[in-house]
RNA sequence: GUCCCCUUCGUCUAGAGGCCUAGGACACCGCCCUCUCACGGCGGCAACAGGGGUUCGAAUCCCCUAGGGGACGCCA
C-alpha cells in the first residue's frame, strides 16, 4: 500500500520549530515510505488567515527542502463540507445547539468550580420541537455538535501504542458555528477522507480531538487512517515550546539567526529519538533512517544553542558553489574558492563570512602591540607573487632576525594582519590579504 | 477539577525481570595535534524522581507520593 500524508498548518502565523518538526517528521516518513506528501492549508478560520502567512509557510517549507506533491485549501472546499454535513445531519450525527458563546463559557466556569469536567451537558437534545421554534423565533440560529458515542476508542498510535479513551468523557465537539461557517474537527476529517489520507502525523495535543475524529470517520463511513502523535517539543526549562514561538519562528532563524535549513533539519529529525543528532549535509540520510520506533513518548527539550552547534558542522561543509551567490549577497564582491576554503573551518555562520573578507580585502583596525618588531617584520616582507609557502618563509626569517619562536612570534604577527588573535591559517591567509595591505597593516600605515 | 501522557548521566536516549559493576550520542573536563581558533585522535566525569510491594532476582511488573507536559473553545 502506498501511504498518503498531510501536513495541515492554519496560515494565521509563521511557522515555528514545534510546527516545522510537524511537517519535517511526516515527509521524512512519507518520502521513506515512498509516498505522497499533500500541503493542506487549514484556513477555514477566515478572520485569522491571511494570504502573507500561506506565502511564508511556502518559503519555509521550501526553505527546508520539504517539497510537497499536491496542495489544498479548505476555504475552497466549502461545498464537499456542505454535501457531508447534510447527510450527517440527516443521520442524526450532528444536532442543533442554541446555547450562546457566554452562556456555554459560563456553564464551564461553573462545571469547574463543582469540580466537575466540563463537558457539553447535551442540554440542546432534550430541547423539544416548539422550543426550539421559539429559540428560532427569537432570532437565534443554531451552531451545531458532532454527537459521540458513549463508547470505547481505541487506536494503535505509531508513536504511543494502543491509545484508549471514552466517548463519555469527551464534550460533543462543534463543528458549525451559528453563522454557518465550518469549523476545523469535521473539515479535517473529511478532507482526510477525501484526499485517501492513510496517516496523520501532528503534536500531541491532538490525541484527544483524534478520539472524537475516529468517530467521524466511522460516522462518514470511511477508513480509519493511522495516528501517530508526537511528543511536544519543550524549552530548556521544560515548558511548552509552542507557547513562545516568537523568537523561534523558522523565519527568524534563518534571517536574523543566519542558520542553515540542514542545521534545523538535523536538529528536529532526531530530537526525541534514540537517534544521535548528526550533521547531514542533505535530508537524503535523514529519510533513509527514518523509524517512528526511534521516537520517545517523553516530551524532549530543546535548546536552541543546539541549533548553533551542528549549524556550524553543516558550514564547515559547504562547497563552494553552494555558497558563492550567498557570499556575493553578504558582499563579498568576487569571492573565490580559495577564500572560501581558507574562512570555511572557522566559521559558525556563513555571515561571519563577511568578516572575514574585511580582513583579506577590505580594511581593518589592525592591532599594533609591539610597533618595533612588526616593523621588522615588515621589512623583511618578501616580494610578491605570494603562495602557500611565502608565510613560512617570511615567519623564518623574522624568526632568524629577532631571535623570536612560537607564540612570541606569530601572535604579534596574526594580530597586526588580522586584527584578531584568532582565525584561519595564516599561511592561507596571507597571500589573500596580499602584500599592499600586509605593509600597510604591520607599519600602521592604513 | 476531570481525563491522557511522561519522569534513566547536564541534554537526547538504549533498556520490554537476570546479558546492567546501566550502553550510546552530544555537552563538559583532560591529553595529543597545532602560530591562534576550529577540526581531528585518545581518555575521563556523569543517571535508574521518592516510597512501598511482587520475585531467588527489578531501571524493567503492581500500588502510592512528588514533579512535569497535554487536553477539556462557536481556535487549529
Amino acid at each position: 500500500m502506498t501511504i498518503k500524508t498531510r501536513f495541515a498548518p492554519s496560515p494565521t502565523g509563521l511557522l515555528h520549530v514545534g510546527n516545522a518538526r510537524t511537517a519535517l517528521i511526516t515527509w521524512l516518513f512519507t518520502r521513506h515510505e515512498g509516498g505522497q506528501f499533500l500541503l493542506r492549508l487549514d484556513d477555514t478560520d477566515d478572520e485569522r488567515s491571511e494570504a502573507r502567512f500561506v506565502a511564508a509557510i511556502h518559503a519555509d517549507l521550501m526553505w527546508l527542502g520539504l517539497t510537497w506533491d499536491l496542495e489544498a485549501r479548505q476555504s475552497e472546499r466549502w461545498n464537499v463540507y456542505e454535501d457531508r454535513f447534510q447527510a450527517l445531519k440527516r443521520e442524526g450525527r450532528l444536532y442543533p445547539c442554541y446555547e450562546t458563546a457566554e452562556e456555554l463559557s459560563l456553564r464551564r466556569t461553573v462545571q469547574l468550580q463543582q469540580g466537575r469536567p466540563p463537558i457539553y451537558d447535551r442540554a440542546a437534545l432534550r430541547l423539544g420541537e416548539a422550543e426550539r421554534a421559539r429559540l428560532e423565533a427569537e432570532g437565534r440560529r443554531p451552531h451545531w455538535r458532532f454527537k459521540l458515542d458513549h463508547a470505547p476508542i481505541e487506536w494503535d498510535d505509531l508513536v504511543r501504542g494502543p491509545v484508549r479513551f471514552d466517548g463519555a468523557d469527551l464534550s460533543d465537539p462543534v463543528v458549525i458555528r451559528a453563522d454557518g461557517r465550518p469549523l476545523y474537527h469535521l473539515c479535517s476529517v473529511i478532507d482526510d477522507a477525501d484526499f485517501a489520507i492513510t496517516h496523520v502525523i501532528r503534536g500531541e495535543d491532538h490525541v484527544a480531538n483524534t478520539a472524537t475524529h475516529v468517530q467521524m470517520f466511522q460516522a462518514l463511513g470511511e477508513p480509519v487512517p493511522g495516528f501517530a502523535h508526537l511528543p511536544l517539543v519543550a524549552d530548556a526549562e521544560g515548558r511548552g515550546l509552542s507557547k513562545r514561538i516568537g523568537s523561534l519562528s523558522l523565519e527568524s532563524l534563518r534571517e536574523e539567526e543566519g542558520l542553515e535549513p540542514m542545521a534545523i533539519a538535523n536538529v528536529l529529525a532526531r530530537l526525541g529519538t534514540s537517534q544521535p543528532v548528526e550533521a547531514f549535509a542533505s535530508l537524503a540520510p535523514l529519510v533513509e533512517s527514518f523509524d517512528f520506533r526511534h521516537f520517545a513518548r517523553a516530551t524532549p527539550k530543546l535548546d536552541p544553542a543546539e541549533f548553533n552547534r551542528v549549524n556550524r558542522q553543516i558550514v564547515h561543509g559547504l562547497p563552494f558553489e553552494a555558497v558563492a551567490a550567498r557570499l556575493e549577497a553578504l558582499g563579498c564582491r568576487g569571492v573565490d574558492a580559495a577564500f572560501w576554503e581558507t574562512v570555511r573551518p572557522n566559521l559558525a555562520k556563513l555571515g561571519e563570512a563577511a568578516d572575514w573578507w574585511a580582513i583579506a580585502r577590505g580594511e581593518i583596525e589592525a592591532v599594533r602591540d609591539e610597533p618595533g618588531f612588526l616593523d621588522e617584520a615588515a621589512r623583511l616582507l618578501p616580494p610578491e607573487p605570494w603562495g602557500p609557502e611565502t608565510w613560512k618563509d617570511w615567519t623564518q626569517a623574522v624568526k632568524a632576525a629577532t631571535g623570536r619562536r612560537g607564540r612570541e612570534l606569530f601572535r604579534p604577527l596574526r594580530l597586526a594582519l588580522t586584527g584578531l588573535d584568532h582565525g584561519p591559517e595564516m599561511a592561507q591567509l596571507l597571500p589573500l590579504i596580499g602584500r599592499e595591505r600586509a605593509l600597510a597593516r604591520l607599519t600602521g600605515q592604513r
